[in-house]
DNA sequence: GACGTATGTTAATAGTGATAACATTTAAAG
DNA sequence: CTTTAAATGTTATCACTATTAACATACGTC
């Protein structure tokens, strides 16, 4: 019962890691943190997190799941507090992304990181997949009620806008936006796009 | 005269070794080289390279101009295939970005790289601001052909295509754009959202 | 209570960017 | 020319990385 006798066992040593470089994470503002930091933010040794995780890129797996986590209670509350259906119900989606990318910036960028192999892709890819078809069904309960004039599907307009949003929040994340033009405002830009895409034929 | 009589200074190095750093993020498709096979491929020793570079970092951004430069070719080329204010003209610019991240894929994933330093970065700023530039006039001669339903400006159409083209980009860059939907074709995304941000009112 | 497994530890390795101290070549100045 | 300073190389060294090896301790089960 007394924790402070046996100090030689974490207990929990896995959840803690995550959760520790989740913070390093968010303080240092970058993903590029080391093992030795998260060890000693856990109070263990380095070698004791290969206990664990098979290496460095599992550790930031584990966070990547977070993250997705994370992000998924932007869209959540978007979602909360617009009328389905309604065009401020995409568009609050959208802003949601923004905001996540803007507000969680080195979350952002080590979420949508390439895997390099293609078996870790894949382990991810149901987390990433979840997102998006929040908005893809969002999008589907707005042609219910608004007849486009084109004829393309929920699901090519989802990959469209998510395309857009992505792009806006990628170029903000990195800095580039305000090079191109320092008059642009991200959530502007967004909701012009999201109006030609779901209205133009 | 005699090359191999004086083998000690290198003569060119710091080209040498610009070169030497962009084929070996062509070659590995990685952008996450080291300073020691730059000085191996250029055979000279590491430290050697600080002579010419104050560190890692100002070789990367030696690359990146290049790396602009190439992405200019591939711009150029779109330009002088396609006449000047057509539809036709701005999707080949387009097509051509798309073209340029999947060829020289590293290459993408480098340029865009945020530098941190806002100093540095306002140092790049130029050879970034002169692609957009590109497609920002080439916006400008189409709407002297058609005049848009919409009354933005060439340099708000112009930031909104290029994040509509880079989103698409980079998420094919990330390999995100299957996960989302295995059927999606970048260019036809592309010429599907360059008509919507023209036309739509 | 003995014993295997899980989970820690310290020691050690190869590879990283970078600096220091030293060597050689080149170019300028006398 | 020759002396000398600057430029540009070299090898040795450092602090730090991820990771593995060898060893130690605690836990759960028979």
């Amino acid at each position: 019962m007394n924790q402070s006798a046996s100090p030689y066992h974490h207990g929990d040593l896995r959840n803690s890691a995550i959760i520790a470089a989740a913070e390093l994470i968010e303080t240092t503002g970058s993903y590029d943190i080391t093992i030795a930091q998260v060890a000693k933010k856990t109070k263990v040794s380095a070698p004791a997190l290969y206990r664990h995780f098979t290496d460095k890129e599992a550790l930031l797996t584990a966070v990547r799941e977070l993250t997705h986590l994370g992000m998924m209670d932007y869209l959540a509350h978007a979602q909360a507090s617009t009328e389905p259906g309604t065009l401020a119900h995409l568009d609050a989606l959208g802003l949601a992304y923004l905001r996540f990318a803007k507000d969680k910036r080195a979350f952002f960028g080590l979420m949508w990181e390439d895997q390099g192999d293609p078996e870790k892709r894949r382990a991810e890819a149901r987390a990433k997949r979840t997102g998006f078809q929040v908005l893809q069904e969002a999008i589907e309960l707005y042609f219910d009620r608004h007849r486009p004039r084109h004829n393309r599907t929920s699901l090519q307009t989802a990959t469209l806008m998510w395309s857009t949003a992505h792009g806006i929040a990628t170029l903000q994340h990195n800095r580039i936006l305000d090079t191109f033009d320092d008059e642009a405002e991200p959530g502007t830009l967004l909701v012009t796009a999201t109006r030609a895409i779901l209205n133009a034929d």
